[in-house]
DNA sequence: ACCTGAACACCGTTCAAGT
DNA sequence: ACCTGAACACCGTTCAAGT
């Protein structure tokens, strides 16, 4: 029977972040508040300063964790088919599900970087879009993807993809027709087929 | 010689609008705060209550006054040319031209639309698209357009030209190549020529 | 090494009161 | 009608102090 512990769990700062991704959703990235999330977690307002330097770098971190997993998705639907064109739509639509279910994290992620953690931020959405990268590249293997175009196309396709889901975000295009719009700009790139 | 007057201008709304796009443009939409900007124009924190009901019908309007900005953008590029490939480059560039010079801007007004201001922004960014969907019912005319497919192609356009901006913003894309990307994408679209 | 608790300078929001 | 000034409950950040 120990007494109420006054010192905290081993990993405080992982706890803040499962608590973040939580307020998160909930409440988009304005609503996340270093002095809630301690109280919430059972800690001192001032005890996360150890894990994150200020409330910027808590957003990085989040942000950071979410292209982490961007990325893995995006791998996972990459790898589940050996050809170009099925690549093509599975990573997009993936992308698509991910910024649909994940919209304040994805807002989050797409925000300006401004302090100097954006660095971090930036290497990290670099990472995540690696798997498009290699569909175009597989696509030029396979003849339809011209040479030197993978890069070029692969960027086109996130910005093309975050478009769509920053309109749905933002309440332009109703979530119903993301799917249709989504099908009518994979369908423009080259070698997708009908 | 009056004393100095306890009451302020004749237009305390579009005075503390006017100040909130200077602060806007240095410090993003964080950085605003309704007294901090009742300071800068001169009058007491709780005054500008009577033209925003709250921090989000400020940053509301901001977003809508951002939208009619971007409106009247589009709508000269397009009249600029009788041509619907260039209009539709036209249009394209003056959309980038807009999300690069006003980053912090465009990141307020394709902000997730939370509160009950929401349907009056979503209505001006509707009516700031009207003139991309004008182009390709344009092209219907001069037969590059299929039948039924300008708003597809107008949703298709936005979300293309604002996720390049959106890459831009966040610092994933350099804004060098933003141009390079832009043309590829245009280029892609129907009837743009090579 | 990790956390607490007080302190400071800021917020948004509310409301009675002034002119 | 429009604005002021005090009040309240929140913030982020800093820092001496505890274990």
């Amino acid at each position: 029977m120990t007494q109420t512990r006054p010192y905290h769990h081993g990993n405080l700062r992982q706890a803040v972040l499962d608590r973040a991704a939580v307020v998160l959703r909930e409440r988009g990235a304005a609503g996340l508040s270093l002095r809630e999330l301690s109280a919430d977690v059972g800690v001192s307002h001032a005890a996360p300063r150890r894990h994150f330097a200020d409330r910027q770098a808590l957003l990085d971190a989040v942000a950071a964790d979410g292209f982490a997993r961007l990325g893995t998705r995006l791998r996972e639907a990459v790898d589940a088919h050996p050809r170009y064109a099925d690549r093509l739509r599975a990573a997009a639509t993936a992308y698509l599900d991910f910024g649909l279910t994940e919209a304040n994290l994805v807002e989050l992620m797409f925000a300006h970087q401004r302090g100097a953690g954006g660095a971090q931020v930036r290497q990290g959405a670099t990472d995540a879009f690696e798997p498009l990268l290699d569909v175009f590249r597989h696509g030029r293997q396979e003849g339809v993807v011209a040479d030197g175009d993978a890069e070029r196309l692969g960027l086109l396709l996130v910005a093309t993809v975050q478009g769509i889901t920053n309109l749905v975000a933002c309440g332009v295009v109703p979530a119903a027709e993301a799917g249709a719009l989504l099908d009518a700009a994979v369908g423009r790139f080259p070698g997708a087929g009908a």
